[in-house]
DNA sequence: ATATGCAACATTGTATACAAGATCGTATCC
DNA sequence: GGATACGATCTTGTATACAATGTTGCATAT
């Protein structure tokens, strides 16, 4: 019944999923150079439904597209970080209530669930795993909260936001096995709106302050990616 | 200099904006099916530019595009409604107070312009066009405030908001000379960023207020408008 | 007369072919 | 020796051709 939606998957959905998989998890590093025959290559299909996927990640911000030119892994300016988290920190808060206000006894257990695998892929010595995972606990709760038009705002902007941290983060504060997500999941168990609001605006301010943001950065970041890869 | 960015405007941009500026003014219908020979043809280009096209603004949710039935002119549910304007609750508002601190003199200028052509519009009885202008108002704001992630965010959301009021506006309320927009102006005039952030407020609860959201409507909407018309 | 099945049509999904543009190496000129 | 101009190569932009799917209308059977 899950996808007896019309919405059927065409195959440039698989083929952009895959993408933006490998994007979120750090497995492509910002940009990176996407040749459309390349990757049709790799997944069985031709330029078309390549091109078709490319469209949607631009879309999504994931990668820039430049005419003539081609398609490449995004690489978001310190400009664009702040504007992003400052997207998030308007409407993750206010979503964060709603949702404690109609989390179930299920939305609780699958967001346990999650935390787990987080936390046990972050052992396992999988950090981007981990690293996408964390972001989809904010999905998750956009998801519980019943808006699907947020949730998809939510979606796109933790996606970059994964770039952003590939680009930005800085290791000292490497201590990424924070709990808040664990306090946020108590308030939501509890339903207390008004903790899950606060915890998610103070958890969104703990991110944008692990980062450095300093203007410099993406040019060169690129350069040395290319160079000095392994 | 000003378009030297490399984000050179491809076909398929200017079909996708002429087909959303359709949309916007109420001239192509909620439902409309868009095939894509016929788009090829009016605009001169094949189908492969159409289909990219018709992707964007599916990604937008101005289209709905359903496998090998193609591509139609979105009727948003009552429910859709109803997250598109909650998500503009989220963001508009603090970001008109955003605005209303960077407001410059020329800005002023500009959204007045913006206004007086809106009721010109609306005086030579171009409703479309009014609404359209009206829509962008909001978009100018975000604009102001300098960010552009929320401003894209505000454009579609603003542009689904047409399609709404295509949908679920009760003329009754006709009204629509509300002065809210030049109560806008003038708060973003006198830099009263609280002003501004209830303003904003207000006039969304004004703009839902005005619609009959009441469940049916969707599909029997459709139905009358391929019946009914004229 | 209504319902069912089949066939012709129309439209989309995908692949391929060709044209246009960009990049990079090489040769030439100063 | 260094810079510039040209040409080969590669990549993308667009159009078209073919395959797959959905739709519509008609004929036939009950």
């Amino acid at each position: 019944m899950d996808d007896a939606r019309h919405a059927t998957e065409g195959s440039s959905d698989t083929v952009a999923s895959r993408l933006a998989l490998a994007i979120h998890e750090h497995r492509l590093a910002p940009g990176t150079k996407l040749v459309e025959d390349e990757v049709g290559e790799i997944f069985g299909v031709s330029r078309t439904v390549v091109r078709a996927a490319l469209q949607k990640l631009a879309h999504d911000r994931l990668v820039t597209l430049q005419r003539n030119r081609g398609a490449f892994v995004a690489q978001p300016s310190s400009r664009e970080a702040r504007e992003v988290f400052e997207a998030r920190s308007l409407l993750e808060p206010r979503t964060a209530r709603s949702a404690a206000e109609r989390t179930t006894t299920a939305d609780v257990a699958r967001l346990q669930a999650h935390i787990d695998q987080e936390h046990q892929a972050l052992h396992a010595g999988d950090p981007g795993r981990a690293l996408r995972l964390s972001g989809q606990f904010h999905v998750e709760i956009a998801r519980i909260a019943d808006q699907d038009t947020i949730c998809g705002f939510v979606t796109q902007l933790v996606a970059r936001s994964s770039l952003i941290i590939a680009l930005y983060w800085q290791r000292r504060n490497a201590l990424c096995e924070s709990h808040a997500h664990d306090a946020l999941l108590r308030a939501l168990a509890d339903k207390d709106g008004d903790a899950a609001e606060q915890l998610m605006k103070g958890h969104l301010l703990d991110l944008v302050s692990s980062l450095d943001l300093r203007n410099l950065a993406v040019a060169e970041r690129s350069l040395r990616d290319a160079l000095g890869r392994v």
